[in-house]
DNA sequence: AATCGGATGTGACAGTTGTCATGCAGAGGT
DNA sequence: ACCTCTGCATGACAACTGTCACATCCGATT
């Protein structure tokens, strides 16, 4: 029998951690070596123990699994990492992509894919989430400039266009004239509306 | 030695389930005997196998772990009800104790307290995250009504109150005037500032 | 040099939202 | 019966929001 798969495991969560690593440990040719609290433990852990596989989440504090992926993508090309997230937001696996991810796996798949994904990976494949490949394929890109994105946040946290020009050192009229651009780029019926939106497609 | 626990998983996230289920099928004196993808299937499960402890998410399609476990508590009093959620809202803690559940417990507590947990639960004792718990005490009572927690929770969603009132067979003045009186009770300053607060308080 | 897109601004207008006073009907408590 | 609370409603007014037409400035592309 040839050596296992070394991982490490990255997740905020530590009951979902806890499980995760359960779960990969049943694979008898798996074998996890660190559970990582967030990106900065992950990424210390990989220097010191150069595992095969990384599997990561994305939203964690410290570090992302992005900001992670981009990290190891220099410092340690050989190690593959699997993005592990809620979020079946194309922006994320554009992202996830050109930080050099191996696979972009959602956490609503069925648990025996995880072990087969590291496989996969591990042998030197990619794992893509199809349906999530396939909306990302003819998505939309983000109609988005920096200004409406920075606006649209502050809208979507409820604050009023008065208060989101004082903040941004703008003109009340600028503020609606931007919220109205990105209302109508988004086909939203309102602010909040196109906040929303630009959300679920992971544009904010 | 005496029959293992058996327990009942309910989790939307598939994957998130499957590991839960590995880790807690870890412990000799646990079964697993059903992983439910929601409420619903929790219920009938549950019905069908009258299991000791039922551990459930919060927010999952079809039935949240709240109404499961506020219907259980009527319709199956001996099955024990712990819930595993990511958040930590006195609101939902509150309602949670309020449906009968005898455990809430975090999931970015140590994997090693869900099997844990689960042996108090059934032992007849409480587990309620300590944290939480104190926090829960003096934390202010929900101030909505059920309307306006309907409304509120439409209006979160970027629906004009022309739509809200329509969909709930209400007049316009009439969904204003609940909106006027919710922002009024959280101290926001306008409808999504309010839905807001109301969402960070576990009362939405 | 000419053009274009992005950032910024103004002014005007219509539509939506937030507030308040006030009213009415039904459910419960005294 | 009487009172009070809650849910629902109306109307009026002020404030906020969304849209549009138009204008200026700047940097990048052609």
């Amino acid at each position: 029998m040839t050596a296992p798969i070394r991982v490490v495991l990255a997740e905020d969560q530590a009951m979902v951690l806890g499980a995760l690593s359960a779960l990969l440990e049943l694979e008898p040719d798996i074998s996890v070596i660190f559970n990582a609290a967030n990106g900065r433990e992950a990424l210390s852990a990989v220097g010191r123990l150069t595992p095969d596989v990384l599997v990561t989440d994305i939203e964690m504090p410290l570090m992302t699994g992005l900001e992670l992926a981009a990290n190891l993508r220099t410092s340690h090309p050989a190690v593959r990492t699997i993005i592990l997230t809620t979020f079946a937001r194309s922006g994320y696996l554009r992202r996830a992509l050109d930080a050099g991810a191996r696979g972009y796996l959602l956490k609503d798949r069925p648990a025996a894919e995880l072990a087969e994904s590291v496989r996969r990976v591990h042998r030197g494949l990619r794992v893509i989430d199809p349906a999530l490949a396939a909306e990302a394929w003819n998505a939309e890109l983000d109609p988005l400039t920096e200004r409406e994105r920075q606006i649209l946040q502050r809208a979507g946290d409820g604050r009023s266009s008065t208060e989101i020009a004082t903040e941004l050192h703008l003109s009340e009229g600028t503020v609606r004239n931007y919220l109205s651009e990105a209302i109508a780029k988004l086909g939203a019926s309102n602010r909040i509306d196109a906040a929303r939106i630009a959300r679920t497609k992971g544009w904010l």
